[in-house]
DNA sequence: AATGAATGAGCCTTCATTCAT
DNA sequence: GATGAATGAAGGCTCATTCAT
């Protein structure tokens, strides 16, 4: 009674449904999110998942959904990064784009955890978005690599290469746990993203220049 | 299987109660691992568990502790690398006991997939360790890549530097799965161990020996 | 039996469970009885109770509470006594009341076996009820028992006084069950509880009429 | 390991059993007590009550026992109160026997409440205690009432006045937590028991010495 | 004689899902 | 279109009891 929900279009609510499972999923996992909780914050009654969706299982599927659309802008974008710019800048650009992904502070929270979760065991929806945005996004990365060096280098080798560039990024995301332990009184990573793509960026750029070829077995 | 239990002290009893609460635990975390499908692996009546341990969560917390037994041998195994030795192949021996931490093939994969979900959400467990294995771990290696540097660098910069490094390493652990689905053909991480350390030593090398600090402002 | 749950609102099940669960505590008290027993003495699923009710507890709570509805109309109903009436007539009648309502056959026997063991382990809906009936009802006795008097007595031996009329009223009800084994082939109490008020107002009566104080010491 | 239970013999532990069995019955009820806490207080192993006794029932059904024999001492001994002592006098013993049994506060406390707890569900041996104990003392305090008054009165009259007689002096016991809550300054009746007795006779020698058959019908 | 180890039975509770309205 | 009412399934936990030693 007097349940004024103003403009509760269907839409409107299966949204509102999404954002607030974002959030419960992210905090507590699938298992032990609850639809009561999820349709508490979302205010809407339990029955209201089973019906806009069909299933618990679905509702997530469709957050994680959600969650990649931001992704897919993102690694784009770099798709529109100029290939006749200078390899460095290039590389620079391909962190910043990475860490600030990674790191966005703008984005709410639960979404980097999501993905975490989503990467530690990928679903359908994510095992498409590794396809569609991740694997261009490495490929090119690799291009890049390559030509920061002087000579062409094997597949494997070139792998590696891009692998610790990526590491150094990705770091900041999945042991943002463990560095608010360790380094308490350090600014909180998302707060310093652009630093922290200078500073991965330039590390990067010194191995590649001093890059040699390992000695054979 | 291996339905003999006739020398069950109950110290044998525990031990494989938490042999097979860590696997169970591995596979579905917390919340969906259920206390029967352990007790079916470990052989035992579910009251076992709340027998031998007090709780569900006593158990979780006794398959973390004994997770991080190991963890403690390693880093403290760093502790023994000689001072004296010359910097660089500190740095190598460093890289190579995280490398063979996090990927150590003789280990069971459950011990990794419990020590990454707990980074993810530490329990008081982990927080013991991460004081008292890790932080160690990086005070020393905070000098090492010190030592490597042609002048003192303040300590903001070379945290930074450090966990280059370590992003690096434990990528190969964090992202296994994304890194199968991107190079199905590639050798598995935990294969060649040995190599990628050897890479990551190389790459952090060749950085180091080329840094120079960032321009201010 | 009435296995017709057509009309089945909100308000008629919780009426149908707390109806059954007062049956069922009654018999075998809060720890023995089991929510199984109650529902199905209810026509419905285990669940339902922590549905319409949070608890076993909460309902527990609320059955206490039904019971003691009733007695605070009849105890209320003592306030209506004309205080211009006689002592005599009004000590008849407020025994009346006592037995009336401790033995009232048209009520379900739980309701007593519900409130004779709140009444020795008192919940908090049984202290509200201590308060709100029960001590009002015992104040108006005092000022009927003292009328009854030629001269003023102290509290103290104004308190037992009203001890001992209330005492015989109870024992009625607190030792049923000796009752019944002693005098087997006695009517039952609930059968004759208007002679038994009689009775016990003309017994107070007889001794309030020779009564003397003490000798002091 | 140094678990020193001097002079254990087999009987010393069944006392101290018993013993502890008494007060946690009393303190929960049969159903919870639960068998570790008893064995807890009686520091001895949970396996030790089946062993021991063969039932938790049993052992409820010992601790009864035990109980009883006190009370069976005390009815005893209004046995032995002369005959030929004036009407007055023995009521009096009668009435001090039973105020003193149910107070006595030289007993422990979960005597008078496993009593009071066995007299709403009778078990066997509470049968066999009202036989053999109460209804000796209810038939010789009915002779005692009936020398009291001037004429013989009917059976159920003089049940009824036994009764009278019988419900002032239990009502301290029962409803103990109740006069706890409505007279929280008043001395506890325990303490007080003489006083009570006293009290008590005195009402119902009043009572019975103005005793006026009803007129009938 | 006494107990540590282990278990089966049963209970309360949670939760995703269904369905009549 | 949307939900309050209700439930089946399953899980964790407790506890009296058993048994080998």
């Amino acid at each position: 009674m007097a349940n004024v929900k103003n403009n509760s279009s269907a839409k409107e609510t299966k949204r509102r449904l999404i954002e607030a499972a974002g959030e419960v999923f992210a905090q507590h996992g699938f298992e032990r999110a609850t639809i009561k909780e999820i349709t508490d914050r979302a205010d809407a009654s339990v029955a209201a998942v089973n019906y806009h969706f069909s299933d618990k299982q679905e509702l997530y599927d469709q957050v994680v959904q959600y969650v990649h659309e931001r992704g897919d802008e993102t690694f784009k974008a770099c798709g529109d990064v100029p290939t006749d710019l200078p390899p460095k800048e290039r590389l620079k650009a391909f962190v910043a784009q990475l860490v600030s992904h990674v790191l966005d502070p703008s984005q709410p929270t639960w979404r980097c955890q999501i993905k975490t979760r989503e990467m530690q065991h990928p679903s359908a929806a994510t095992e498409r978005f590794i396809e569609q945005s991740i694997r261009p996004y490495v490929r090119q990365l690799e291009e890049v690599v390559q030509d920061l060096l002087e000579q062409p280098v094997p597949q494997l080798e070139l792998t590696r290469l891009v692998n610790s560039v990526i590491g150094q990024c990705i770091y900041y995301a999945h042991s943002r746990e463990l560095l608010v332990r360790l380094y308490p009184d350090q600014p909180s990573p998302a707060d310093v993203a652009d630093e922290l793509a200078d500073h991965i960026t330039r590390f990067s750029l010194a191995a590649l220049s001093c890059w040699r070829a390992p000695a054979k077995g």
